[in-house]
DNA sequence: CTTTAAAATGCTCAAATTGAGCAAAAGGAA
DNA sequence: TTCCTTTTGCTCAATTTGAGCATTTTAAAG
């Protein structure tokens, strides 16, 4: 198929972090600063001869860039880079890379705030994901750019775009799904809306202010977030990783925010403690947390032994019809 | 942390598929003979520098070694090599392969299985995960001998191993949780009770027949397949993937035949109906199918606009609880 | 030309789950 | 004390799910 006898590529291995903490019910993701372009960028690395596993060269690159340990780690996609150079027939050694994306849970440390100020909120780059209180302002803006885009691009002809805007963006009939994170960059992506759509296609992006949308990332690293954002929402949904983002003892309201923080989207109060009580996710530490603001709250901690009891098991959460409840 | 001024790795890149079809309501996987060692594998081979992507180089050789062309892929997993031998410092060519697989649907040309026999049932590989016909006479032995390792080992002290047993394998209180096929490989693989365990380890298998369950394959192909089935038996659940594997035209029974040919659990036929048609998710093509043995059944075939419509939705099967109804 | 068996299809019903909201309890602050 | 806020307890209707009865429509058997 290929020219000659073609000999296996070998390609270099770059490892990604999308490392993700809740504070103060804001999610945030782990950043670095680059410094050719300067910019920000997900801790990464190549994975080098000394890493005995690609989870352990993931680890060490990402404590050697932001002194972050890790605890849970879960993969995330692997992607081939399609900015490669053509290669040259008879090369043994390809240039391109192919890169691992993980997804990292954390709770977050106190002191880490400080320490280094590389903690971005999610809803900086993505700022239609937040829908906590309502719809965003900028969406009637996002979606009027999204439609005139349609109307301009004959590949996007006769009422597709349009209706797989409806579908991704929950216009009309069809509800809001937050766990669409990703279809939803990928969509902005290609009508333009962001940076990164000029960057890649190596022409100036519009001055207009205003033109694109977010916080940009170096590289493809906005793209591995919504990944990570879109994987992470699913996954809350049927597996107790949520305890993963939480200090040791917690009320269940701080629960609760945290789940809204990475959903994206208000929950009922009432029905999210009888999902949590019900499924025997948590038990009563004794002590109570007065600076609640109202009647003090009980703190809880999680029943580590659920993850050998249960066989799944996560917060079913749907949204709460009515915004910020 | 590396010795000296770590290299940056270059690895080679391995490409497997799963490619699943489904025939007669059975589940087939696509395999390949091995020369040496004589054995059966997954389809699968390097990445070379002709692959212009990932994807495009697990098509080609998927292509090349069983003449099977490729619709539907997603990626499954990237595995890090851990038999590899230790790296010489210093030295810039990393001897590890990182492996990385996919998943394919085909739907079952019925010249296929006749051209190559290399079409597998995926439960003479994994005969416990088979309960359309109730729970399968080999669980009770594979429980036994599940229990009597736990009792030997004692990293399997206090009773974690045998509440893990039951949690996964579904015993006591706990239904049967299809989804879990790969938790309950890598259990029997940690209980040496697939020949993978020996292989792994350089020591030779137990003589005794019956010591391990299952037909084996090359390297860590099964396991491989574990983590599709696993994948697929939750998907069919949220997306319509099920029709990827179906003919244009089925009838109603057909696709339940195929759903619980993944699933390995019956279904409830009235209330299966009653999903699939409440969803919208097939159209009547106007004919009938005589040979049912019985009433003859309306043919339908697949609305591929849902794919635009619907947000999601899938199949949220359930098990039926009578037995192969 | 029945009779019988096998599926397909239609429909009902109770149990469980979900979405929403009322109301009381328990603190801190005015 | 009174007001305000948040936690907590509980109810209720709307849906969704799990199960099974009954009817229809064929082919094959007698």
């Amino acid at each position: 198929m290929a020219a000659g006898q073609p000999q296996e590529s070998r390609v270099r291995i770059d490892l990604t972090a999308v490392v993700v903490a809740v504070d103060a019910g804001q999610p945030y993701v782990l950043t670095v600063d680059t410094a050719e372009p300067p910019g920000i960028a997900l801790p990464s690395g190549p994975l080098v001869s000394g890493h005995r596993t690609l989870q352990a060269g993931l680890r060490s690159w990402v404590e050697a860039q932001t002194k972050c340990r890790l605890e849970y780690i879960e993969q995330l996609y692997t992607f081939g880079d399609r900015t490669s150079t053509p290669v040259d027939a008879g090369e043994d050694i390809d240039h391109r890379a192919v890169s691992i994306a993980y997804l990292a849970l954390v709770s977050m440390p106190a002191d880490q705030l400080e320490m280094q100020a590389h903690w971005l909120s999610w809803y900086a780059l993505f700022p239609w994901e937040d829908r906590r209180d309502g719809e965003p302002a900028l969406m009637e803006t996002l979606r009027d750019r999204m439609i005139a885009w349609g109307k301009t691009d004959r590949a996007a002809r006769r009422g597709v775009w349009r209706n797989r805007m409806d579908m991704t963006f929950g216009t009309g009939r069809v509800a809001w799904d937050e766990e669409r994170a990703l279809e939803r960059y990928e969509m902005l992506y290609t009508a333009g809306l962001v940076d990164e759509s000029y960057r890649d296609r190596e022409c100036p992006p519009p001055e207009t202010p205003g033109a694109t949308f977010g916080v940009s990332l170096a590289a493809d690293h906005r793209r591995i977030l919504a990944t990570g954002i879109s994987r992470l929402r699913a996954k809350i949904k049927y597996r107790p990783v949520l305890f993963e983002l939480m200090p040791p003892e917690f009320t269940l309201s701080q629960l609760q925010k945290t789940a809204e923080a990475l959903s994206g989207i208000p929950l009922h109060k009432q029905n999210f403690r009888r999902l949590v009580e019900q499924q025997d996710l948590v038990e009563e530490t004794g002590g109570v947390a007065t600076d609640t603001g109202g009647r003090p709250a009980k703190l809880m901690r999680f029943r580590e032994d659920v993850l050998l009891e249960r066989p799944s098991l996560g917060l079913r959460v749907s949204a709460s019809r009515r915004a910020a409840g």
